[in-house]
DNA sequence: TTTATTAATGCAACAAAATTGCAATTAAAA
DNA sequence: TTTTAATTGCAATTTTGTTGCATTAATAAA
């Protein structure tokens, strides 16, 4: 439980995240810093933004973690992010579908927490 | 195109996952065929037995690829994976939930290639 | 069974990705 | 302004995955 601080890195790295149009890696985001702070830097800030709930982790198809705003979840209180991923497999584009919720029901005795799901093809953009 | 073979690593890393009664990752596959091969030798198997749709790859909610028999999946023609995984986040435990389909519709213009659907929560042996 | 073919392996080197320790910096409270 | 401790940079380290190549061995052919 310690106290938050807005760095000059924080600010910049949660701008361009949200800027973006599609979820970034770790490795997009630091291209984009342009020397601002180092690579540690980017990934201490990525998971502070996380557990602040700015942000939120997309697990892509190929294992690459991405991160995108939080948007339609950002409620104070309920933080849930039961919305569906795409995963263009041309463009690569790998985007949040905000609006699309799904309801899983799970076989008695599971208890459910978060909802990972992406799904792979090809984008509208694309298609 | 060219003509697999079966040896004797390749044997037990399918037995191996065969056995299990969870997704491994390829360190735990590692871990279990206890000095057999070399550690490149078992990224190479899997890779090998993914190729012949004997196992089929999962990626866990952080990141790591695991591994899973084809069950339901290995009819000859049709090789699917819409079924559900669940992500215990106490046991860590990975396991695919065979009878578990989900359809999902998309917005008009997506077209769809493949689901990656994982559940992170506490499983049954653990609630 | 023996021989020929080439898939598969081991190992070392390499590359990429992520983590850690610690001194120096700096945001924010006092 | 002074104080506190959250944050950062940087080097070192660890972890994870890949590649090249000589050697081994599975399988088919003779
Ligand atoms: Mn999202
Ligand atoms: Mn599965
Ligand atoms: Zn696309
Ligand atoms: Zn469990």
């Amino acid at each position: 439980m310690t106290i938050p601080r807005n760095t000059r890195a924080k600010e910049r790295i949660l701008e361009i995240i949200l800027a973006s149009d599609r979820a970034l890696s770790q490795s997009d985001v630091f291209g984009q810093v342009d020397g601002l702070c180092d690579r540690v830097t980017v990934y201490r800030v990525l998971d502070r933004l996380v557990s602040e709930k700015k942000i939120h982790k997309i697990v892509n198809v190929d294992g690459i973690i991405n991160y995108a705003g939080c948007s339609s979840c950002d409620t104070a209180n309920l933080h849930q992010h039961d919305h569906l991923h795409f995963s263009c497999v041309r463009c690569k584009k790998l985007s949040c579908l905000e609006n699309h919720h799904v309801n899983v029901t799970l076989p008695l005795g599971y208890a459910v927490q978060e909802l990972f799901l992406t799904i792979s093809g090809i984008c509208p953009s694309c298609g």
